[in-house]
DNA sequence: TGTTATTGTCTCAATATGTTACAATAATAC
DNA sequence: GTATTATTGTAACATATTGAGACAATAACA
């Protein structure tokens, strides 16, 4: 079982990204977490930049192998680079956890600073594949999240505040909901990024006057009440 | 004149940070560029990290440095990683250019990704400081900026971009603005960030609306008019 | 004392948002 | 069928915010 790390002639020293993967399956927003072998460490998914790429190509690239998924929304927000930040014990013990030796001063052991992205993703359309040191890759709920590696916490808490302020601006409600959805889904997920109950009506009016949105069918759900009319963004 | 490069040993490779230190003068808005001994090129200061030293410590101590001055506004922006922005034929003949040989395969020769920051400081308080490599630091208008090196037209304009989002989030007159100023200056340095004019009494009874500014004495120029008054924030 | 440019504030109009009300459904129960 | 229920779409009115113009109150100077 044991492998090979990545080699330092391959990647960029002392420089890692990682992700915050935004998912929203119809109530919740959710997180995808990596949970390492034999250990209790669970954190964001992340990788190395190569020598001869570019920042965002990496990102992509590793975005791309957890989800299978390629233009997806994705967007930088923050560099972290503390020197606390770095816990090479940590990074030691998940490494030696999936049966690989490694040496002391094994570049993977040195200070990292790590480059943080954001993507969001239409929950359904995703199957998340597991890294090469992990047993799994699930959803956690954003409201009920796990302890989290190192500063993945910080991370992830920067990631749901700037998404926050880019709520408007970037018509991200696009990017978390199947192509066709309600008024009230749409809603919903204002409702979780915001962190605060909106007014029925007036979000609609609002949604309405904006002239992004296209009217569809109406969607018969069972329920014994007047059906929604599904949109889509235009 | 010769003198000793930066060590691989004290600095982490392939890691800058560029900083975009914005000035206001009472009429337009500012940035602080160096120009390098010897050449045409115009740049950002910038620098690189101490291996045992904090990201965020790295750069303050790169501002006080260009411009003698602590405790000023400062805030992270962007990480700019494209493998094109590296161009050791420019650094090879900066350096050079300051009478020094430098080996081709130097590590500050390297791909180098940085980290960009934007600095907001009284321009009055401020007597900026060249780096090493550079002959002198000016003040230049945001509208009429020369050509600049590299990607640095590019940071520069990100940062604007930036601050023009963050302006009223960060109440950013404070400080760009002296202890007291008046209510026309105030709006002047809205203006030129948002890059559209703003109607005066509008803009007057928003400010006061905000419950943010102290009202002074009144400020008698010597014009043929009516006086204003000076405020300061709270 | 009149002239000029600018400032502080008021008013009214135009928009935008908060709030309530209510008719129009879909399913189900009878 | 018809009544019942939960939810939706929209109208209506109240309140708050912003746009636009008007105007009196200065400072300095001629």
């Amino acid at each position: 079982m044991a492998q090979a790390l990545p080699g330092i002639k391959e990647y960029l020293p002392h420089l890692a990204y990682d992700l915050v993967i935004f998912g929203f399956n119809g109530k919740q927003l959710k997180i995808l977490l990596l949970e390492y072998q034999n250990t209790d460490y669970k954190a964001l998914p992340g990788g190395f930049i190569r020598r001869e790429e570019d920042l965002d190509a990496a990102v992509k690239r590793g975005l791309k192998e957890r989800t299978g998924l390629d233009h997806i929304f994705l967007e930088q927000f923050y560099t972290f680079g503390s020197l606390k930040r770095s816990r090479p014990d940590i990074m030691k013990k998940i490494i030696e956890a999936n049966g690989i030796n490694i040496s002391g001063n094994h570049w993977m052991l040195d200070r990292f600073m790590s480059i943080a992205y954001y993507a969001l993703i239409n929950f359904d359309e995703v199957n998340p594949q597991p890294d090469a040191l992990s047993k799994s890759i699930n959803w956690y709920n954003i409201n009920d999240l796990p302890t989290l590696m190192m500063d993945h916490k910080e991370i992830t808490i920067k990631a749901l505040e700037v998404l926050k302020l880019n709520l408007d601006r970037k018509l991200i409600g696009m990017n978390l909901l199947p192509q066709k959805f309600t008024m009230k889904e749409l809603q919903t997920v204002y409702e979780i990024i915001l962190g605060e109950k909106l007014r029925r009506t007036t979000f609609q009016r609002k949604m309405l006057g904006k002239d992004i949105l296209v009217r569809h069918e109406k969607l018969f759900t069972g329920g014994a009440h007047k059906a929604p009319y599904l949109y889509s963004f235009k």
